[in-house]
DNA sequence: TTTTATCGGTTCATATGTTGAACCATTGGT
DNA sequence: ACCAATGGTTCAACATATGAACCGATAAAA
């Protein structure tokens, strides 16, 4: 990996959830050099990437991606139209709802959305979605660009015991989510959660990212399925055309029949 | 410069009127190799910096951002990058000084700084800044959304027999406050206070909020106005920049004008 | 008080990764 | 058919990134 993308990757590590980052810390988290990890952090720092609290010295986000990210969002408008998306079908299903979208090979996470209805939430505070062990990530697999299957080949991390780890099983949940319409993962991300998602696609006509349920998995009964497979389906439609696109006839005659 | 500085550069020349750029194109920008530019390129797109647009090859600012940005919203609050703004503005100036943003129709107080400069001090114990009556207020009725005119219509509070209280002198207040820069009000609110305040811009390129120098009415000589206006544009740009904003070109040319 | 173990940050010889002129392949206009 | 753009790639030369060892400070433990 090139320098630049190693200090690219050092942003990667700050999170809702761990938002100031010591040198040490982050030195551990990257496995890499103390030295090497200061001189990144200046060059972010000076790009206003990363700022320092000066009391504790750690690092945070700096206030330039706020500015990229304005810039974003005007040119390719998608998170402000999925917001409203996703509360409806928080609304509806009472379960975490979640968007994502397809840049290059990896799946990132867009916006996600909270249902106030159980006090057993799922939260999602993740960057990237692992394309094998996420609903979302099936989607992508399966109604994505073809060379994403090179993307996860031989590249099957184990996150719990129900995630796919071979080649062959993935394969086939790529299949059944080709035929059914929906990305179903039970428990194969994290040991709680069990996953239902549905691709969106954008002016291309082409898959640009997904719409997923998150539910408890306890709760994940096949009525609640049923449910969000239907909010689902008006998800997708409402999502691909608020990004410029329109759901595949060919895919709406396979969710059309399955209900 | 680090190659991961120059990488990170590069994100520099996307904006809002130009959101879409080519690899030539983007050479020339940033007067670099070709070879070179898309090997950052290429690290960039990677981390989701940047993606391309498939049917024109052109990059522009990819869905990582997003995330970043969200972050750093969520775990940096407004109030902490004020502070440190209003501490330097106060010891600058020798006076206390205030920050508020604009929520709806209401100012609200975000955070405040005494100076130690002085004995006698302005304590700024408010929640809500009336719009009439507050240097804070005619900014955001000089620069904020056109409707916060409606919010003041018929409701001119008398505070001290400065106060505004015609439609018709506010209006003149709000038209010296755009043409100046400069939200000012002496003793309008409390007899013994002058204040001068300035807009402050969020990343959604609107008025946010204002910073503000409140000072003991007898020590406001025309030295003082001064030396408080030019510090108030320095914390006016350093507080949009932490929210993750910029002062308008036209506004910062009016400033620089009066200097 | 000394010792130990953190922390953030810096130095410098080493060698690795970056650089850019020259190159190719496409596209679109004349 | 030609020219001038475009995006993208190659490889020798060399600039720049690297990381073990270091410093000073702080804080808890002996």
């Amino acid at each position: 990996m090139s320098s630049a993308g190693k200090t690219l990757q050092l942003l990667s590590y700050f999170s809702t959830s761990k938002p100031e980052i010591g040198l040490s810390e982050l030195c551990r988290l990257a496995k890499r050099d103390k030295a090497t990890t200061h001189r990144h952090l200046q060059a972010l720092e000076e790009a206003g990437f990363v700022e320092q609290n000066l009391e504790t010295r750690q690092y945070r986000l700096g206030p330039a991606v706020l500015q990229l990210a304005q810039t974003r969002e005007i040119t390719v408008p998608r998170k402000a139209s999925a917001q409203s998306v996703l509360k409806i079908l928080a609304d509806a299903t009472g379960e975490t709802t979640h968007a994502s979208v397809l840049s290059g090979s990896t799946v990132f996470s867009l916006a996600s959305c909270e249902s106030t209805k159980h006090s057993t939430r799922v939260i999602i505070d993740l960057n990237q979605f692992p394309l094998h062990a996420t609903a979302s990530g099936l989607c992508a697999l399966a109604f994505g660009p073809k060379n994403l299957t090179d993307a996860v080949a031989g590249n099957l991390e184990t996150f719990t015991e129900h995630t796919i780890t071979t080649q062959d099983a993935l394969t086939r949940a790529i299949q059944t989510t080709r035929e059914t319409g929906f990305g179903r993962t039970i428990r194969s991300f994290e040991e709680e959660v069990s996953s239902l998602a549905v691709p969106v696609f954008d002016s291309t006509g082409n898959f640009a990212g997904s719409a997923s349920v998150a539910c408890v998995a306890t709760r994940f009964t096949s009525e609640l399925e049923e449910k969000c497979q239907k909010h689902l389906i008006d998800a997708s439609h409402a999502l691909s055309k608020g990004w410029g696109g329109v759901v595949p006839d060919q895919l709406a005659a396979i969710w059309a029949q399955s209900l």
